[in-house]
DNA sequence: TTGTAGGCGTTATCAC
DNA sequence: GTGATAACGCCTACAA
């Protein structure tokens, strides 16, 4: 709000005296600073780094900065970090999952910017949502399974978190559909996810049940995993042992033979995300606050028995 | 420096009055910031989440808090960061390569912060830094191609950056090495890096050079997707073709047939740059300016011809 | 050992 | 439309 004359006169000494704002200056005086927090709970696994992708490119070009917080899947650690992206005053804060802790809660109900949750659904968020269900997702996957011809699938899953005992719980909906005194065949542990933690959970799992004839997995990297130990054993995919994977990774499509998986829009919810939090900073309308990305059931040669 | 009582008055009103201090004033009186930059090319390579995943688990406890900047590959990105990041007078400066452009170099010089620079070597970097000889390690690889009975090794390699051209280098080190007059097979490309890529990679070599008998891949995705594609033809995996990946990614062993790589210290790199950092900031003995972390070839077996 | 004044570089408010 | 002047909350230095 300043005349053309004073406008030249103003950028001309930017210009002169190599002025850079200093943003602790700014965030001091108007008590809000450009960072927007994120609290993920590994900053190694590709579904969590995605959804960066998104939420960085989004970011990126806008005055506004990216801290990442890493909660290691621990509520303790995510309470401190909320606690510490609050002392900054942040322009927005996006955290993962619906499942804080009470405290954590509460604090992301007291404080005063924006905040998105992601890659989960709820219709009690804190403010506003971005996700999917996980339930249902896995179970139109287990679904498919029977749709397939499978008879008696198990689910295999690792880092139980909250989200993943949704899909354990969208597994069990459809072999209950199937039949109501269907057997739950299932093999799951804490331990952190991997490859080679698929392939072992597969061996015990056809040690446990021996009958199973498809596998539904957590995650993709046990999917790959769980093929790899399939090879091993000289098992056909697909037509001895049908498997599926969760998130469609890149490499599912990639793979030899190609593997069935659940299409999760990760690096839109990053990008929905982040557009929520720069309209609600600008006064602008950010729209329904609970926003559902729904999935994608990508059917693959891992699942067809012919 | 206060007595005893006066500590618990102060503790206890701290309590009373839930104070917690405020970065930005802090930040502006001592004209120094608690944050501790990252620049890193890609936030979706496991490569540098890997080196994330260090970096935060050392810093989480301290003060600190790292602030991620995503380059996308783009030096005009990566010099707008550093000025970014610069501006909020950092604790410290953490950068991927030792390829910065003059400019961003320049920012670097002056920037009065401890500086890492990380995944790679050099005898003159800008403060600190912590990596590996990509060349070596690369010529290394090669060379167990030809102890393995390959004879017409070849490279593929996606988004070729300083450090997958110093691979290549590497690579052809060890065919001079074998044959003067050797032949460089080689397929290369600027498109960003993929398993499917890995597969498309694979087949035009072989179509471009026929009689290669082993492959090394600038990174582990390609060669997973090398090694699909192969079994997509039918091809014999270590008997017919060599495979050889690059960093041992988890999923390297796991796969079946297990694949070769070179095994590189990704967690480790980024553990000990935030320790330097942290060592500088406290005015201890940060140690030699240069650590060479090297890397392990892992052979497995893809490369494995019996 | 404890208290206090000044200043860090903005923003916001208020006269002009 | 423009310029001056308090905060903002902390740190540093110095005085008590």
């Amino acid at each position: 709000m300043v005349s053309e004359g004073l406008r030249t006169r103003i950028t001309k000494a930017v210009a002169e005296l190599g002025y850079v704002p200093d943003p602790s200056a700014r965030a001091l005086a108007s008590r809000r600073s450009n960072v927007i927090g994120v609290l993920i709970p590994s900053v190694t696994n590709n579904v969590f780094t995605d959804v960066l992708s998104g939420l960085y490119d989004t970011v990126a070009g806008t005055p506004y900065n990216v801290q990442l917080g890493n909660t290691r899947y621990i509520a303790s650690v995510e309470e401190d970090l909320i606690r510490i992206f609050l002392s900054q005053r942040p322009a927005g804060l996006i955290v993962a999952g619906i499942d804080q802790s009470p405290a954590s809660r509460a604090l992301l109900e007291q404080a005063d910017c924006p905040i998105v949750q992601i890659m989960d659904v709820s219709n009690d968020p804190v403010d506003m949502l971005v996700g999917f269900s996980h339930r249902d997702a896995a179970r139109a996957a287990s679904e498919h399974l029977f749709a397939q011809g499978y008879r008696a699938p198990a689910f295999i899953g690792a880092r139980m978190d909250p989200r993943s005992e949704r899909r354990l719980a969208g597994f069990s909906d459809a072999i209950k559909a199937a039949d109501p005194n269907g057997k739950l065949r299932k093999l799951t542990t804490q331990e952190p996810s991997s490859v080679h933690l698929g392939g072992e959970l597969f061996d015990r799992l056809l040690t446990l049940e021996p009958d199973t004839d498809a596998i539904f997995c957590n995650n993709d990297d046990l999917a790959l995993g769980a093929q790899f130990a399939a090879q091993r054993r000289g098992l056909q995919i697909g037509k001895d042992i049908g498997i599926c994977g969760f998130n469609d990774l890149e490499v599912m499509s990639a793979a030899y033979p190609s593997i069935t998986s659940v299409r999760t829009f990760r690096r839109e919810m990053g990008e929905l995300a982040a557009r929520r939090i720069l309209a609600r900073t600008n006064d602008e309308d950010a729209g329904d606050p609970i926003v559902d990305l729904k999935w994608l059931l990508c059917a693959r040669d891992s699942t067809d028995r012919s």
